[in-house]
RNA sequence: GGAGAGAUGGCAGAGUGGUCGAAUGCGGUGGUCUUGAAAACCAUUGUACUGCAAGGUACCGGGGGUUCGAAUCCCUCUCUCUCCGCCA
């Protein structure tokens, strides 16, 4: 969430920033800094009664000490007021800041200028399109059906298991997933990433620290018997390691990778493009994440794009590198940059990263906060992060676009990590 | 799942109703001493809100209660540890 600082000083940058992402704010922010003046009379209120009251019950105990009973039991009786007013200003306190909170977490991040406006995809900015686009025999097969006849993946089995979009892999299949969660987490580890193996499942703190919850609620499956959370990305976990921490500037960078399968429920977006591989309940994900100074946030976010496309390209995969327009930027985030790998034989281009910057939007919700050498002050940080790789829309790219007579051509810088340099 | 014990500052660990934001030790930072270092000694060392400042207020796992006054007593939740059971 924002701080309220920022909204304060920044109000009207604010609103306009905020139009970007299609959001209107003039009202909430002007609630928000009119319940934040109440806010700070009644706390103040409150310290002064709270002041008196201690000094009051200081006394007290010094009356009843050298025995001047009377005197002590006249000064009790002055105490009734007293609670009685701090009971009263003391919940009026909390109802204002869990008031306060709660429009808060209803502003979502400010956008980077650089975002462009718009309403959806139609509207984001292709950056830069590299890649030799596979010139396909008239009787190429999508993935789906690569799958079958190379037995690879079977989503019907998987479907009996446990239901649609919870694929099982099996032979060369399941041994391609594991390739290339290995290559991703090698390449993540040269580029200086620690690798993690966080829980798959989190606690509602954990969700409410990266915005998850309560934006994206329905997003995730609810374990309610233990009121836990599956992850719909591994960024949940790793983010929330520095929950509640204050680091130190010399601290930075910090940087963790991890595979993780994840867990989406995709309420809503049935029957648009979840064929095959294209959508699903559960997949297998590698990602990466920093927690930066925030003058070097957007430096990092560059390195962290050329890291991913580095990826790509060594997967020899027809890529697109999309700037997110303010209607497609997500919630949480102030500037993201997307991936798009295109699948020949469906003749689409598939999202296989999202890199982002927070800025400290997640930080102030994780209380993630940095000293400069020499100061007492704290500042919030900044995080970032990005899939590095998706691999289920890669995959699928795979399949269709290296399909040839013979069989799947396997791209030679995997080839170590499959064993194999074709699938037939 | 059953029985018991516990949760205090960066860490260890005292504190069982007032003078406790909290002893002491370790660690950290600054300094004295030293050619340099170590040792020793001195000082300092949590977070947040508020205020120009001095200061004030809150926080001893979370929430609630008793009391003029709670780290300390009561209720409740969460978590940790020990033993037993089950088990990859």
């Amino acid at each position: 969430m924002l701080s309220l600082k920022y909204i304060q000083e920044n109000q009207e940058e604010a609103i306009k920033a905020l139009k970007i992402k299609n959001f209107d704010a003039r009202e909430i922010i002007g609630t928000i800094i009119n319940l934040d003046e109440k806010r700070k009379a009644n706390q103040s209120e409150l310290d002064a009664t709270q002041a008196e009251m201690n000094s009051l019950s200081k006394e007290i105990g010094n009356l009843f000490k050298s025995g001047k009973t009377e005197k002590a039991n006249l000064a009790k009786a002055k105490t009734v007021e007293l609670k009685e007013t701090i009971s009263e200003l003391s919940s009026e306190s909390n109802s204002i800041l869990t008031n306060l909170r709660d429009l808060l977490l209803q502003i979502p991040n400010i956008p980077h200028p650089s975002v462009p406006a718009g309403k959806g995809e139609e509207d984001n900015i292709i950056v830069k399109t590299l890649g030799e686009i596979p010139t396909l025999s008239k009787n190429a097969l999508p993935h789906w059906e690569l799958a079958k006849k190379y037995n690879l993946i079977d989503f019907e089995l998987g479907n009996k298991i446990t239901g649609a979009g919870f694929p099982l892999y099996r032979g060369k299949g399941a041994k391609l997933q594991r390739a290339l969660i290995n290559f991703f987490l090698d390449l993540n580890r040269d580029a200086g990433y620690e690798e993690v193996i966080p829980p798959l499942v989190v606690n509602e703190e954990s969700g409410y620290g990266t915005g998850q919850l309560p934006d994206k609620e329905g997003q995730m499956y609810h374990v309610t018997e233990d009121n836990l959370y599956l992850i719909p990305t591994a960024e949940v976990p790793i983010t929330n390691i520095y929950r509640d921490v204050i680091l130190n500037a010399e601290d930075f960078p910090i940087k963790n990778t991890a595979y993780s399968a994840c867990f989406r429920r995709e309420a809503g977006s049935y029957g648009k493009d979840v064929r095959g591989l294209n959508r699903l309940h559960q997949f297998d994900k590698v990602e990466i994440v920093q927690i930066q100074h925030p003058e070097k946030s957007y430096a990092a976010l560059e390195v962290m794009v050329a890291h991913v496309e580095s990826i790509i390209k060594k997967l020899e995969l027809p890529y697109r590198l999309l700037r997110l327009c303010g209607g497609d930027t997500s919630f949480t985030s102030a500037l993201t940059f997307d991936f798009e790998v295109y699948s020949a034989a469906q003749d689409k281009w598939l999202e296989v990263s999202s890199v982002s910057n927070f800025e400290s939007y997640q930080a102030n919700r994780l209380k993630l906060r940095f000293k400069e050498k020499n100061s007492k002050k704290t500042q919030l940080a900044h995080t970032l992060n990005g899939s590095a790789l998706a691999l289920p829309r890669i995959v699928a790219a795979l399949l269709e676009n290296n399909q040839t007579p013979e069989g799947i051509r396997i791209p030679k810088a995997l080839i170590p990590y499959t064993g194999f340099d074709i699938i037939d």
